[in-house]
DNA sequence: CTCGGCATCCTAT
DNA sequence: CTAACGATAGGATGCCGAG
């Protein structure tokens, strides 16, 4: 197979850069240049941090962290109300540019773009000089700014755009592996955690350089066949997957919500189901789905998961079978223990002949889904409550409401 | 033994 | 003094029981 070249591009700070340039528009400061965060769920205390701004990642602010943490770590930090209208307004205009210079983009996430520039050498003789095209273009006409990664596969691309930020173009082609790539710790390798880094650790492997050079028989001591072979792979910069051009159908719809107040009743815990049916039924039911299986997600108070499913006779996308499936099952598996969190998840989807057809027939299609996707990073990075689809709005807000009312239980305490 | 079902774990945004 | 911790999706893994 020829060559391939994949550009990955990033967005620097996402949500910070686009509250930057909606706050700029209005007169205020650049959020870019102070320390400072969009966080979380504003109708909570107990947010966490979505997006930092560069000075605040020097406080050792992190993504994912509780807002109260990165108070403390920098008192004067500043905290960005988020607006998501605008947020998509953003990644629409940003995509746009980008699906400009090839038909074969793959939407990574809200704020992240695969694109394959293979065989574009015509157009496009001098892949660097696109690439600071690209940057410059979104900057010039959008206000903010993304690093472009550049290589031959989408792993590599990946890991080059996360080298030096902001407003960089960097390559990773092969040859520059162990000279750039190598040096790093681990844990910057996609798809290595935490927890894999753990393991890793117990080999005295550190970086990704004694990773690539650890024999596989030496991996599987650690990771099953397959993991080693998956490690060893990234590790040597080898990928061989597609960019994906159209956003593939769902293979599950979730919702979970974590309460203020412990759930001890089983009457709470159905109600919160009852909305969750209502909610991500709704969404299958959007894309043509049915689904197979049923399962309840809980949480007690030491973070501990447990989780119970049942196969359903036959698919459905019926809210109240799916309710009543749901209600049984956490009947069956909740031992009373208190609750923070309570999940419902439809898998096994069934998709109907109808939706392929549509394919064809419905121009508007592939754009819904491109929203749909949107809107999911969104909901990935804040919750359940940050976005509200219309057809959802009803059951939301009724969650809304009990949720407020608890927390006014609370205060009267 | 193999396969599918199930619960759990891991990773990402 | 100590604390804090969201939602959604997808895939991997290991166990167990049925055939």
């Amino acid at each position: 197979m020829v060559d391939r070249l994949i550009f990955h591009i990033d967005v620097n700070s996402a949500f910070v850069s686009w509250s930057a340039v909606e706050q700029l528009m209005n007169g205020g400061p650049d959020l870019r240049e102070v320390p400072s965060i969009v966080g979380g769920d504003p109708n909570s205390r107990t947010g966490i941090v979505a997006a930092k701004s560069i000075p605040a990642k020097k406080y050792g602010i992190v993504t994912g962290e509780p807002v109260s943490l990165a108070l403390r770590k920098c008192p004067n930090l500043v905290i960005a109300h988020s607006n998501f209208d605008w947020y998509v307004r953003c990644s629409r205009a940003f995509k746009s540019i980008c699906q400009e210079y090839t038909p074969t983009m793959q939407s990574f996430s809200i704020d992240e773009v695969f694109l394959d520039m293979s065989g574009m050498h015509l157009i496009y003789p001098d892949p660097i000089a696109t690439a600071y095209e690209i940057k410059d273009r979104i900057y010039n006409e959008l206000g903010f700014t993304v690093n472009v990664g550049v290589s031959s596969n989408k792993l590599l691309a990946k890991m080059a755009s996360d080298f030096e930020k902001p407003n960089k173009v960097h390559t990773l082609f092969p040859e520059e592996i162990p000279a750039k790539m190598w040096p790093l710790p681990v844990g910057d390798l996609f798809t290595c955690g935490k927890s894999s880094a753990v393991k890793l650790k117990s080999l005295n492997i550190t970086t990704i350089g004694q990773l690539a050079n650890t024999p596989l028989e030496q991996l599987a001591l650690i990771f099953s066949e397959r993991g080693a072979m998956h490690f060893h792979n990234y590790a040597n910069g080898i990928d061989d997957s597609p960019v994906v051009d159209e956003p593939e159908d769902a293979k599950g719809y979730s919702a979970e919500t974590t309460v203020e107040d412990d759930l001890v009743e089983l009457e709470e815990i159905n109600k919160i189901l009852l909305a969750q049916a209502d909610i991500v039924s709704a969404r299958m039911r959007a894309d043509g789905g049915k689904c197979g299986c049923v399962s309840v997600t809980f949480r007690n108070l030491d973070f501990v998961n447990k989780s119970h499913q049942k196969k359903l006779s036959e698919p459905t996308d019926v809210t109240d079978i799916i309710y009543k499936t749901a209600r049984q099952l956490i009947k069956e598996s909740w031992q009373g223990q208190p609750l923070r969190l309570v999940g419902l998840a439809l898998t096994d989807i069934d998709r109907d002949g109808f939706e392929q057809i549509s394919l064809f027939e419905d121009d508007g299609k592939e754009k819904r889904k491109a929203l749909d996707s949107t809107l999911d990073s969104i909901r990935g990075r804040f919750g359940n409550g940050a976005v509200q689809r219309a057809s959802t709005m009803d059951t939301s807000s009724r969650v809304n409401r009990m949720h407020r009312a608890k927390q006014e239980q609370n205060r009267n305490k």
